[in-house]
DNA sequence: TAAAATAACATTATCGATAATGATTAATGA
DNA sequence: TCATTAATCATTATCGATAATGTTATTTTA
């Protein structure tokens, strides 16, 4: 049962070099206690020997693994994906390994993934809730873990997070629909009703809406509530109401309603301005000149990695919640 | 230094329950020597105290992480998202977790995630190679760490990998161009010569053309070096022979020559068949009729699972290697 | 010059769980 | 009936590294 693959430990270099393994420990980690001189041939033998670290014993001892984890929907979807990516070599240029969860939106498995995470004893986790129920994000606050949200917040609890510009982010896309294309019916193919960046894009919406004094109608506004998994078209030809621009939560959104039009050969395709969110064309080449709304995801996935190991180190520290700012991309 | 949180131990268990630490580890355990009804007050007690087991410990002693490392060039690239988040999905319901790494296809980097996960005693690794060195997969052989290639596979080297099925798939791309679309000069965007996939493909490029008895012709094969991280139109603009059809080793890759073309307002965006690879339209929506060649990313990330976790559980058993068939996916 | 501080390494305890054995009682069997 | 076996729980050792504390010789300081 027990695995027997025996590599090098302190142990085997103490017993070749004389030292004791607490002298070797100290010294392979640099401690000032240990002269320069036997800290050379303790190297080299390490060296020698092809020793390497074991982190599971190093992190029972210290109680930290330098494990993070990242709990998201889907690492499929393109703006998690390079989220994750950027998160995975930031963490790594500052010594952290990264764990990555998909969660397909489902409280129940958000649950098991934090637990999860929490038996792995991750030292911080970067999370991006449903928010269709409270149960997760109230598993994680009690568990002294720390974290950071991803790209959502909770009104009701004072957390850290981390999101992009929402209300200004929609309020740019809206107006230039409005200032440039002359829209005045413009449709909002938003998110899940449950998470507050679909709220805040929504009062981008109508603050545009307003400065221009254009009465909100709300039956131009549609919900996807699954934002991935969802197949393509899927809700989208339901829509009943006429419209001359459209506004998407996402590039996904976007997209998935410019191919549903022209697989139906639907003049919309060519005629209709539309403006999605996220740039995802910065990540991947896209076909169309899909304008969006863009921020740095970089900067994002860096700033969630800051303020995670802050928390790590000084668990007192100070709650942070940034906004990355967001910028019109538009195309033609 | 010393982490302070202090989690619900066996000990506490025990010391709450009357029983030993080790009466109290086989109850949670489920093992057979203990009686059902200890076995129940042990666990109602776990549960009344919250008790979560700290696997960093079990790990220690067991010498098993239930962890995966997947080391990919970029998981921003849809391709290797969608493989990621299936990994990750049957992984977990297997039991184990999955830590990620992004190498740039990088060989430096390679070998430092490599490490980075055998540091951390990963069970097994899957592994995506650049192939520009042999140092990380000999690394990788030597360190007798369960392994399977994704993807891509060395000659000179016999290991289990999982591929999908390179030569077919491209042989089927370029017999279809030539049959349906009746092209003679087909263009054929490659990936890195390195890597095995692109060498294969180009096989199966030159057997449709040598079906059709069509004289192959070196100047038509280009090769992207860096499939990821490369601006858009990096090299594309530089193509500078004639051509009526265009078989790309990715969709990616594809779409960025279409991107560049729209940009361009080239006229070839409308009029020349284009077939990529990966079908990642399954996994986005994309405002392009690309016809792609396909191949299941799930059923590829199961096997991937499966073969890791039986060659986990044994070392000895035999290698695998495993071909997921191809299919034309042609839009209009 | 005696006391205090420092340098450099050693001893011992510990993280939390589990493997390898032991011990006790009850049940079974020849 | 006495030895065996089974059932059930306890003791002890261990995974590999590091924290906490000791020890000894050498300097430094008052």
């Amino acid at each position: 049962m027990k695995k027997v693959i025996t590599r090098i430990t302190l142990k085997d270099i103490a017993q070749a070099t004389g030292f004791t393994v607490n002298t070797i420990s100290h010294a392979l980690n640099d401690k000032k206690d240990i002269s320069e001189a036997t800290k050379e041939i303790i190297r080299n033998k390490a060296y020698e020997l092809g020793y390497m670290k074991n982190t599971v014993a190093s992190s029972l001892r210290t109680g930290y693994t330098r494990t993070i984890a990242v709990i998201v929907s889907d690492i499929a979807n393109p703006l998690f994906g390079a989220l994750a990516k950027y998160i995975e070599k930031y963490a790594a240029l500052n010594g952290y390994n990264t764990i990555i969860f998909n969660t397909d939106e489902d409280p129940k498995v958000e649950e098991l993934s934090i637990l999860s995470a929490l038996e792995k004893t991750v030292d911080g986790i970067i999370f991006c809730p449903s928010q269709r129920l409270l149960k997760p994000i109230k598993l994680l606050r009690e568990s002294k873990c720390p974290f950071v949200l991803l790209g959502r917040h909770f009104k009701q609890y004072k957390t850290d997070y981390v999101i992009s510009d929402d209300i200004n982010g929609a309020f740019l896309a809206v107006d230039h629909l409005i200032t440039y294309y002359k829209c005045k019916e413009i449709l909002f193919l938003n998110g899940s009703k449950y998470i507050s960046s679909a709220q805040d894009r929504l009062l981008g919406y109508k603050a545009a809406l307003e400065k221009h004094n254009i009465p909100f109608n709300n039956s131009l506004v549609k919900q996807f509530d699954v934002i991935t998994n969802g197949r393509p078209g899927n809700q989208i030809k339901d829509i009943d109401v006429s419209f001359d621009g459209v506004f998407a939560f996402s590039d996904l959104i976007a997209l998935r309603i410019l191919s549903y039009w022209r697989e139906q050969k639907l003049d919309l395709f060519n005629s209709i301005p539309i403006v999605g969110y996220d740039n995802i064309e910065k990540d991947m080449p896209i076909p169309y000149p899909l304008s969006s709304i863009d921020y740095s995801k970089q900067h994002m996935a860096n700033i969630l990695v800051d303020i995670l190991i802050k928390k790590i180190k000084d668990p007192e520290a100070a709650i942070v919640q940034e906004k990355i700012p967001t910028r019109l991309v538009s195309r033609f």
